[in-house]
DNA sequence: TCACAATCATTAGTGTACTAACTAATTGGT
DNA sequence: ACCAATTAGTTAGTACACTAATGATTGTGA
């Protein structure tokens, strides 16, 4: 019996781009009283850790391109959570939070939780899927370099 | 000591976008020369298992929206891969293959073994990870309901 | 039967995300 | 000191993906 090699439901491309859209779409509820889109949330989680930092070094941390983290910068700036200012060396770009960008921080704190509760899977589970899904990223990382 | 909740790397949703983006990365060499990209690859996918199929149809199977499908279709019509017409019931659009998009399957049927080698993973691995990603689908399917 | 709800697809508007091309600044080799 | 190569960020152009609103058709209940 030959399984569909072309089957949707046999793909794992499928079933990892409908769970992330999923997944940021349960997000969506929590973020928008904050303001934020899902990647402007990575964005600043990114910044809570490290600020202020340049936009390769943002780019490499979030993995986007700078073409797509430059556009959205410019967002959470309008918003008032960081700045953007020019580095000693002139090509660089520093990015900063702001003190709402700080503040931001503790509303932010409730997130993870309540997604953990909807997802429904235990911290061994979660963190199995995490692991798994670092070795995809490393393998399609090999392929491309 | 207290594993920081917002770090990025601690992130499922991070996980879940990058290694997304890096797989459908993955798939772009090998869908370039057919003239696809992954979306639409995956509306070829669901239209070789069962053609013609209906606009709401697709929306279901692809779990995507039909305000998305809409101009997604309307690119693989200009690319002579399908006929978009109305249905007796005039609401709704068949969307049928043409000989030109039914031919396209042989070559996509190299596709799936050539990803598989470059994730290096094994079969029961990947099986894995799609349970996983499909539970997750369900979970994040359930609070939106 | 006939107003009214439900269904199907599209359009408009916003926000990623990519590649390719560009500008500006710095660095390194001669 | 100067020019080529490199580095950093932005802009332009294409393609998703979502919500909300629209238009057109069909189904339904008093």
């Amino acid at each position: 019996m030959s399984t569909d090699l072309l089957a949707l439901e046999n793909q794992v491309c499928f079933a990892l781009a409908v769970a992330t859209r999923k997944v940021i779409g349960a997000y969506r509820p929590l973020l928008d009283p904050m303001g934020l889109t899902h990647p402007q949330y990575l964005v600043m989680l990114a910044l809570w850790q490290d600020s202020p930092r340049r936009v390769v070094d943002l780019s490499r941390a979030l993995a986007l391109e700078p073409a797509t983290l430059s556009p959205l910068l410019k967002r959470l700036e309008a918003a008032g959570l960081l700045t953007r200012a020019r580095g000693a060396d002139e090509r660089t770009l520093d990015v900063e939070l702001t003190d709402a960008g700080r503040a931001l921080r503790t509303e932010a704190e409730t997130v993870p939780p309540r997604v953990a509760a909807m997802l429904d899977m235990s911290v061994a589970e979660l963190d199995a899927m995490r692991a798994t899904l670092n070795r995809v990223i490393a393998a399609a990382d090999a392929v491309a370099a």
